[in-house]
DNA sequence: GTAGCCTACTGGTCAGACCAGTGCACTAGC
DNA sequence: GCTAGTGCACTGGTCTGACCAGTAGGCTAC
């Protein structure tokens, strides 16, 4: 107490600085998604560093999903436009090192579509009433085409409601936590036999969200909503972590 | 149509086909947290490639948070314990990459957090009730002691809520959020001088929001937590931002 | 028995090399 | 003139071999 501060220093290895560098380029606008990045050489050159070290960063910065190489351009790595691929990576990490159940996945879902409901009850365009219409016309057709169809329009359903409520972040989270739920179920799907009576009831409770969505009662689609999906998962999940699904449900 | 179906080769790196093994290990629980990986010569045998490409591989696992390496340890690099840096790093990256705005970001913080209040109403145990309680009683005391307690028995508060609603992808979004709220508004926040008033209003909204909680009213509590934080945060938003945020309030 | 040194490792970094792949300028043929 | 084809210069991916600073643990001297 009183003596001067001192902090802890930390080794920071020359990579990490050079990481730090590009990263700060590409957030802060100097380098926008499409320029391309001076050749491994290059950089060298500009970090007086080895290539071995430009190389490391450049595998961090490529693994954060802000870059891509190909052998052979003559151009450099080049800088991409921001993708939840990274974001991706790492909440399907958390779901397969067991610390996700699925039933908090399909939870945060419910959550997250029911906000998305609430905001687009109030945002949404017609174009947008639109689309989900189209949506549901398509899960209508795809009872008999089969299931890979239906979920497909099930998906763009969900999509044009997450757009409607105009926010990334929900649009992001819900597209990231959908696959993985997906992923999840993926090999239990085909063993249902009265799947055709479960795509019927999710094609009417769909319909009551949209109907709600256009009455722009916001509440009532998110209340929908979340029973939607209840309903449609609730057979995946394993019956002691129901009970916590049916919390949303008030 | 009918020929035999040929799909596009993919290049695949020999550090990716590293990455993949161990991290499949690593998830697969053949490799537990705080177990040690072969020394990087070791791996190098063992995959039969140079030196340089096992150390891009263990970078891109760093990356991902999945294993850490000190200089000069004998043991070879150490298996994380799954944390959520990885994906706080991408959902800041987003945040700054993307331009997600403020009121975007504080939005998501309302939908998580009232539906962590939701839950938490209804499965809330005494001891996190006493908690919460605690938290809010840190709260009183900072008005004097200043803001950064203040914030920080704000966040205990908050943190209290998300652990009691059992869903760790709430608890790890809402701190990912926040922290990157709070990084946001850090440098506007002296310059409010009706600080004092903020504070006190905001510990009576926590107190009714946590009698909402005690109660097991969750809707109550959730639409009480929602305005709880507009009030917080409307101030540091654009106004014209604000109508969105007002779209949760119903 | 313990304090301190020594050694055999570790990861971080460097230098220099080779290879397969790519884009572009150039050239040969029309 | 224009196009098709060919080199070439350069890219990223990988390898080899080396040096350094740091660490842990055994060994030695007290």
């Amino acid at each position: 107490m009183g003596g001067p501060r001192f902090e802890p220093v930390r080794t920071v290895r020359a990579y990490e600085r050079i990481v730090e560098q590009i990263e700060e380029a590409v957030e802060g606008g100097a380098l926008p998604p499409g320029a391309r990045l001076p050749s491994e050489r290059d950089l060298m050159a500009q970090f007086g560093v080895s290539r071995s070290t430009v190389r490391e960063a450049l595998r961090v910065l490529q693994a954060r999903g802000l870059v891509r190489s190909r052998p052979g351009d003559p151009n450099g790595a080049e800088v991409l436009p921001f993708s939840p691929a990274a974001l991706h990576k790492s909440m399907t990490t958390l779901a397969r090192v067991d610390e996700l159940s699925l039933g908090e996945l399909v939870q945060f879902r419910m959550v997250l579509d029911a906000s998305a409901n609430l905001l687009a009850a109030r945002l949404r365009t017609e174009a947008e009433l639109a689309e989900m219409d189209a949506a549901i016309g398509r899960m209508r057709e795809a009872v008999e085409t089969g299931y890979d169809a239906f979920s497909a329009a099930d998906v763009a359903f969900h999509d044009a409601v997450a757009r409607a409520s105009r926010n990334k972040l929900i649009q992001i989270c819900t597209d990231v936590v959908r696959s993985i739920v997906l992923g999840l179920i993926a090999g239990k799907i085909a063993g249902s036999d009265d799947r055709e009576a479960l795509m019927r009831q999710s094609i009417r409770h769909h319909e009551e969200v949209l109907a709600a969505v256009r009455a722009g009662d916001g509440p009532l689609a998110a209340r929908l909503s979340r029973r939607t999906m209840y309903d449609y998962y609730v057979g995946y999940v394993p019956a002691g972590e129901r009970a916590a699904l049916r919390a949303l449900l008030e």
